[in-house]
DNA sequence: TATTTTGATAGATTTTGTCTATGTCGTATG
DNA sequence: CATACGACATAGACAAAATCTATCAAAATA
């Protein structure tokens, strides 16, 4: 049995005629007589009655149509999605570290998406952490993540797309508002408003702190670097923070760190040697060519 | 597009592996990777990962293989119900007039159901008028009806299988009780259980009294021709009724109409030159074998 | 009875599914 | 580090089958 006899069967069982119906498959005529009785012979039963002036089905061939035609409706949506998604169509599940979410991924999927006229892809947006995120790309959950590097992970590719510096910033009227660099060492004197314990971030910075071979004064722990920003504005104290444009909106004092070095790099990441749905290679490849450092 | 490519699809679906699909399938592996590469080409689409150790399917696969099992599922559920029927299983839709279902459908119905053993035949029973029988037998609503011939039907065959006489039946205490014939002219004296208008016989038993240009005295009109017996059993009337085994067991006397000669015949009928499901084409080969007159 | 219509049949041709043999790539192994 | 092996792809030959054109047979129409 193949397809086209099914296709063959369905449109005859339309016409109720051999010669119009062949007409319509653009096939001739004993093409159609010759898959037809073909199926009837394999499937034992007479599908259609041929009579002087036209055919009709019979009450098998009515059953039996009942059946394929189901079964030829749910293949061809099937087949149409994969040809939808062959054209560029699709949904990108994008992992990504909330810091990103500011700005960088929603700048980053509005320049793709103005890019792609008429193909229509949509993007879904998923923010976690990095060891979150990389499984979530091992498991397929996520088509591609973007993150920080994790060196042990041998299959995935890493291709660095965005970088950001700490900064510390202080409310205007302190101390030392009127610096452009700082020695970390200096801001021990001023309580901090630091990261809480289950923010990614807590942990770049104590090691920041180790460096130097202490820790600071906590005022204030905070999850969110926006709040955090935002008690330094209002002078709760001081605090180390990644770097973001929206600083410069609010009434802090940004300030460089001289000493410790520290610079926190963004990695767009996919699973290694595997294959990308078309949407997604294209955006990889609009990543790399417009955003990749 | 092919069936087969879809089969071997799903098997390669399951097993993960070229070489193992492609055994379980019974074909070379060679034959399996061009097969599935054929699919995705046409789809557009990659479906598989090939990897050092297994292949395995792509988000793309995933989704086509859901379409694809969906749609086999019902084809093979088709093809099977085709299958069944090709080997004798079936449904007879079956049509008759209420005489016959007294003793003469059951009868035939169980006397083939008891040849068929292996066979699962099931039969489904429909009565009514001949009208109305023949009038469902062109629209295919039965496969086979049993009623009486009306001549004018050219596209219908009629194969005559049973016969049944009219009687007079009168109670035990009757005056005409201990009579063996009778001329219809004798029963006019005395008042008559009658078939009720909408009774198929009515019309034939009032053409049976206008052959002696009288009309009987109606004591009581009933559709039904065991009740009429009934009546007639306790002495409400006499009544001119098709012969049935019933009458023998009833407190009635049956006595033969001598005058005018009547008879009725009941045939098998079906649509001439029309296909049959194997399952009613054995069951008419059956009637006429054994049950033809 | 001749003609038209409809579908089946026959034989040639082209397509395509399947096979065997071999190649390539990447991973394990000595 | 080279070799072997596992897994799939590729190439070319062969066989099966789907399509075509031409023709036939049966039934209905004129």
């Amino acid at each position: 049995m193949n397809l086209y006899q099914l296709r063959y069967f369905t449109t005859l069982a339309e016409t109720n005629h051999f010669g119009k119906a062949a007409e319509k498959l653009c096939i001739a005529q004993p093409s159609l007589s010759h898959a037809i009785a073909q199926l009837e012979a394999e499937l034992g039963v007479v599908l259609f009655e041929r009579k002087n002036r036209s055919s009709s089905l019979t009450k098998e061939g009515r059953q039996f149509l009942s059946y394929v035609e189901k079964a030829l409706e749910i293949l061809d949506s099937g087949i149409q999605t994969m040809e939808r998604i062959s054209h560029g169509e699709g949904v990108i599940e994008l992992g990504f570290l909330r810091t990103l979410g500011i700005s960088f991924i929603p700048e980053l999927a509005a320049d793709f998406l103005r890019e792609q006229k008429d193909k229509s892809i949509r993007f879904e947006f998923h923010s976690d952490t990095s060891q979150p995120l990389l499984q979530g790309l091992k498991e397929e959950k996520y088509d591609m993540v973007f993150c920080t590097k994790i060196d042990s992970e041998k299959s995935i590719e890493f291709i660095p797309v965005s970088k950001q510096d700490l900064v510390l910033i202080v409310p205007r009227a302190h101390p030392l508002a009127n610096r452009y660099t700082v020695d970390l060492t200096e801001t021990l004197p001023y309580p901090h408003v630091y990261f809480a314990e289950n923010s990614g971030l807590r942990v770049v910075i104590d090691q920041l702190f180790d460096k130097i071979g202490k820790r600071p004064q906590i005022a204030y722990e905070i999850q969110e670097d926006q709040v955090i920003a935002g008690l330094v504005a209002q002078g709760f104290g001081i605090a180390v923070v990644p770097y973001m444009e929206e600083l410069l909106r609010l009434n802090v004092k940004i300030i460089q760190i001289s000493y410790p070095y520290w610079e926190r790099n963004f990695y767009m990441a996919t699973l290694k040697g595997h294959y990308l749905p078309p949407a997604v290679q294209k955006f990889k490849q609009f990543v790399i060519e417009k955003h990749s450092l």
